[in-house]
DNA sequence: ATGTTC
């Protein structure tokens, strides 16, 4: 059966993405060059699939015998949390909604003994890296309220208790220093050779990755009860599911590895697939198709970045003030303080989520249950400009 | 990505 959004680049390389999905050249190369790596396979790009530090980002591998930390990179956990709140759209304004979310960027642990007691319930301490735990972070992490713009499969999204006019709540933040810290502690130590299956190095890593996956979960749950705390609000989780991990797989009859750098899994029950803050937001099922195991069982985790981050406030400033991309085009408010940021994550510097989404759609690998639209976008109140 | 990099 023909797929026009699968591209075979090699034996053991491949891509989910239509023709009309702009992917990076040195994405690719990235691609092809981890499928090299000593037991290595099979590797796959999601349709988000862009140049990362080394390693491609938005893609899955798998391996036999060893596996590759240096593949997960460094924000082990990073994922999604999205949640339904008891906010609904009818009579809020988005300059309220900016004003009542406030500055959610200063240390959980410091702000009182109230958030003291809801932090230590997650009995985090050990990590060292307590004082991050319920702040977003840089990068392309994120805090969004969104509202439904269309529903698609009205029976999905009914059997999970969604309704339109409720305000959504979508975290994108990860295992912060933490991470960070273990990553850069195994390659002192190993390099980038990758670890031996069964050895006690393996399982040193095994179970810090654990942990980070722990703290990451904690993290976005923190932020999640954070937000609705500022909005006099609580909210329900939707799914939260991480898409920089490492698991342990069985594909076609062969036990390995399966790294995921941005990939989101494509596990049972409802998923969401953002675009850039100035665009929607995808909630969608997994399929199970013949193309699942070509996938790896994975889908894209996002729009996926177009533009290097060095390249974006050269190419904006000229068309945009700060002020002008603090809103979007679907009229959603940004807040974000850092000069930087602001440019580095403007919409134009990602993909439209439209062709990642139809890229997935037409390779079999997902059903649509609804679109949403952003409200806010938060990034961060701290210092700087605007 | 990052209580910010060799």
């Amino acid at each position: 059966m023909g797929n026009s959004s699968l591209q075979i680049i090699a034996d053991n390389v491949s891509v989910i993405a239509s023709p009309t999905t702009w992917i990076e050249g040195g994405a690719i190369q990235q691609l092809q060059t981890t499928a090299k790596l000593p037991g290595m396979r099979r590797v796959v790009g999601m349709p988000d699939l862009h140049p990362g530090r080394g390693y491609p980002v938005g893609a899955a591998f798998f391996s036999i015998g060893r596996f590759y930390p240096a593949l997960i990179g460094g924000d082990i956990g990073c994922g999604m949390r999205f949640l339904k709140t008891d906010l609904t759209i009818g009579k809020l304004s988005l300059d309220k909604l900016v004003k009542r979310l406030g500055n959610i960027d200063a240390p959980l642990t410091e702000h009182s003994d109230f958030w003291q007691e809801r932090v230590d319930a997650y009995q985090m301490r050990d990590t060292g890296f307590e004082r991050s735990l319920g702040s977003i972070g840089g990068g392309n992490h994120f805090a969004e309220l969104q509202q439904f713009d269309e529903i698609y499969d009205r029976a999905v999204f009914d059997s999970h208790a969604l309704d339109r006019q409720q305000v959504m709540l979508l975290v994108h933040s990860g295992s912060r220093g933490f991470g960070g810290q273990i990553l850069r502690q195994h390659i002192d130590h190993f390099g980038h050779v990758g670890l031996l299956a069964g050895s006690s190095a393996a399982a040193a890593y095994w179970s810090q990755h654990a942990r980070a996956l722990q703290y990451a979960e904690a993290n976005r749950s923190l932020i999640a009860e954070r937000i609705c705390a500022n909005l006099s609000t609580t909210a329900d989780v939707v799914v939260d599911v991480h898409h920089n991990f490492l698991s342990e797989v069985c594909i076609d009859g062969e036990h390995g590895f399966l790294h995921r750098k941005g990939a989101t899994p494509a596990d049972p029950g409802l998923l969401i697939i953002p675009g850039s803050r100035g665009d929607y937001s995808y909630l969608v099922q997994a399929l199970d198709t013949e193309y699942s195991s070509i996938s790896l069982f994975s889908l894209a985790h996002g729009a996926g970045r177009k533009w290097m981050r060095s390249e974006c406030e050269p190419r904006l400033s000229k068309r945009f003030t700060a002020t002008q991309l603090s809103r979007t085009a679907l009229n959603s408010r940004v807040v974000c303080h850092d000069k930087a940021l602001i440019f580095e994550e403007a919409p134009e510097a990602y993909k439209p989520i439209d062709t990642v989404i139809h890229s997935l759609l037409e390779a079999g690998l997902i059903r649509l249950v609804a679109k949403l639209k952003p409200l806010v976008s938060y990034k961060t109140s701290g210092a700087c400009c605007v």
